[in-house]
DNA sequence: TTACGTGCAAAGGCTTTGCAGTCGG
DNA sequence: CCGACTGCAAAGCCTTTGCACGTAA
């Protein structure tokens, strides 16, 4: 969980910048305001969590900036988003550098989402898909279950069974 | 690929019914031309696409009894839904007996999916969860790329990048 | 100054819901 | 007959787009 060190989100900020000025693009307050919200963050924000958490701060972005700016911080490899099929998208600041892919465990319950990594995992997978003659990308594994906090108390049945 | 075998759909039709009988629910047309649907389906059809391929035969379903439909075929265990992340759900027969749990390859071109398994992946991934204490309930696998028909070809930049 | 960004609101794509009419058991 | 289903259309969510106005460089 611990993504962000203090000053690392500073690094990324700054190197952010340098990215929209390479890129000749305009260094807007709103870019570098939902920038610093996604590097800050220590969970996987949703667009809504961050909307929220902007203008919580005294910062009301509009959805739209908010959308093309997340865009535009994925396009860059500075964010990840995430799909866990809840219909809309999460973010998390992408490695500061070679950060180690890592796999998402997902509450059923709280909607949680905790990390965890497994280098012979992903070989595992690249040598499958090279067996299938298929050629390798990327990946996803999530597992979806109850966090230590959820598995404690006892609720109904779940409202959520999705996932394969 | 090869799901549903011939005659193992009309046993699956069958339990279908069955599970509508125990229920006391109604057994419709509808809800036995869209079951019939899914079980003859070689891929993982969108909604869109059951619902266009069952008005190629005759069947005009509504689109909301082909979702309430859908959901009580999943929730009967009868067929798995996944959610590969393009803001729309794809179905498929689930194991007809005990049928091993899969996982899939997207390619990021055409859109095709293909399946494979791996009994060591499952299990490291329920070690994993154990030792941070997360109860396993169910997991997803993806590997997106590109499928050997597509890595063939060049084209252009790839217009997804989705996945972890 | 000028190209690009921003915000609002409208439009889109998929899914869910409300409701009158219909049908299985 | 009655409860559940069906289909249509409206409503909901999340995301994208169009456009007039604003602003970084």
């Amino acid at each position: 969980m611990p993504r962000p060190t203090p000053d690392e989100a500073a690094a990324l900020a700054e190197r952010f910048r340098r990215l929209l000025r390479d890129r000749r693009l305009p260094v807007t307050r709103q870019r570098l305001a939902v920038a610093a919200e996604v590097f800050r963050a220590e969970d996987h924000p949703s667009i809504v969590d961050l909307q929220r958490r902007l203008r919580a701060r005294g910062e009301a972005i509009g959805t739209a900036t908010l959308y093309r700016t997340l865009d535009l911080l994925v396009e860059s490899g500075l964010v990840r988003r995430h799909d866990f099929g809840k219909g809309f998208n999460r973010f998390e600041t992408a490695a500061a550098s070679a950060a180690p892919p890592h796999e998402h465990f997902v509450c059923q319950r709280c909607g949680r989402v905790a990390e965890f990594t497994n280098d012979r995992l992903e070989r595992m997978l690249r040598m499958t898909a090279d067996e299938q003659r298929f050629q390798y990308h990327a990946h996803r594994i999530e597992v979806h279950g109850l966090c230590a906090e959820c598995r404690g108390r006892d609720f109904g049945p779940l409202g959520d069974a999705g996932a394969s």
